[in-house]
DNA sequence: ACATATCCATACATACATGAATGTAAAAAG
DNA sequence: CTTTTTACATTCATGTATGTATGGATATGT
């Protein structure tokens, strides 16, 4: 084949990229070769082997095309001065409305149920990785929150903090296993809110 | 090799369950060959394709010797008529002091994070099924709970159930991640409890 | 005691997947 | 305009996993 310039080289990785998205999410990672990626973005081995080190490296590639930390979230959603436990909830609502999107969702789905550890890669610690700075995130807020007094009384913040990572933990896992069965952002804000609602001092409105 | 009496073809099967999860818990399940199982447990192919059809046939071999549903571990807690949030705790005790034995600590760990769909193997949707279970349970608990009124004004039990679901989510996928951390059983209680508390009516003791 | 079914090892055929080597045509550099 | 580099395609050598067929020694049923 001929050389291309610069832009549509980007454009092929990209699509290389696209292409081990959708075949890793049909097969599973491990049983999907770099062959299979390459002819569903209707390139070679070649072209893989040319942008990327090995398979462990294009699984890197396409992580990095999504992850974004909590606080990055919350940056986003723009909420420069309210109170810490809105915060979190906008915080919530945000990696909610993230997971939906389809690219996402995919990677997700791929991080979590569709790979093992190989070569140098070990998904359970980038998971872990990614959990830990959602727990200190909340953590910080959460302290802030009992600071300003905000938090039922005889409510530790740090059983606070966790008690919030473990439900954001535990219903993106239960949605993940059928994304298409409900919307994580409606089910999830109902408990979001409710357990808010619990954990913060003036629970009647 | 020569016959074995039916006790001893029983122990070597045992030992090729046994060899599956440790080799399966090490090295993952996609690249873990039948020879290394065979090898680990001093044995060749051979006697893995005589006590089972494939590797599909093997691993859900291994996974049915850990597999209890949430009723059961009710059931063996001898709480036949405890308040229904009482057993709720009682079960969540149970299944924490199970998570932490050896060989359920592999399997599960195995079932999470080690394997990808095979075969005919779908962990996603074992997963599924025990998570189903689980939420049953919970949700005829809560059910009980509602109508005893021990459960605090504006709490729907549907959202309880799906709140404390969430939460053993949780907890247990982010002790998986690194089990030699903590203790799930001393960390889980803590949580499991304080939830508990801000669930039911009278917080105060 | 005899025949047979059982339990497992060995051998082999088939099928991929990987990585590296090589080819090549065009883009970019001079 | 020439040279070099880039961006792939093609090919090949190697390793490895699977499934199956077959062999052999012994428990077990009768």
């Amino acid at each position: 084949m001929a050389r291309r310039t610069k832009a549509e080289a980007e454009a092929t990785r990209e699509a290389l990229l696209d292409a081990a998205e959708e075949v890793f999410f049909d097969n599973g990672v491990a049983r999907t070769s770099l062959e299979q990626i390459a002819r569903h973005a209707g390139l070679t081995r070649g072209a893989v082997y040319w942008h990327f080190h090995n398979k462990a490296d294009l699984f890197r590639a396409m992580l990095d095309r999504v992850r974004m930390p909590f606080e990055a979230l919350v940056a986003e959603t723009g909420a420069t001065d309210a109170s810490p436990l809105e915060t979190v909830r906008l915080g919530y609502q945000q990696s909610f409305l993230r997971m939906e999107q389809p690219r996402h969702r995919r990677v997700l789905a791929i991080l979590i149920h569709r790979c093992e550890f190989f070569g140098d890669i070990d998904p359970c610690a980038i998971q872990a990785e990614m959990a830990g700075e959602c727990l200190d995130a909340l953590g910080s807020y959460f302290a802030d929150a009992h600071r300003l007094g905000l938090l039922k009384e005889g409510v530790a913040p740090e059983v606070a903090t966790r008690l919030m990572q473990a439900i954001l933990s535990g219903i993106f896992h239960d949605w993940l296993r059928d994304p298409d069965a409900y919307s994580i952002h409606e089910r999830g804000m109902v408990l979001v809110e409710a357990q808010l609602a619990l954990l913060s001092r003036h629970e009647a409105a």
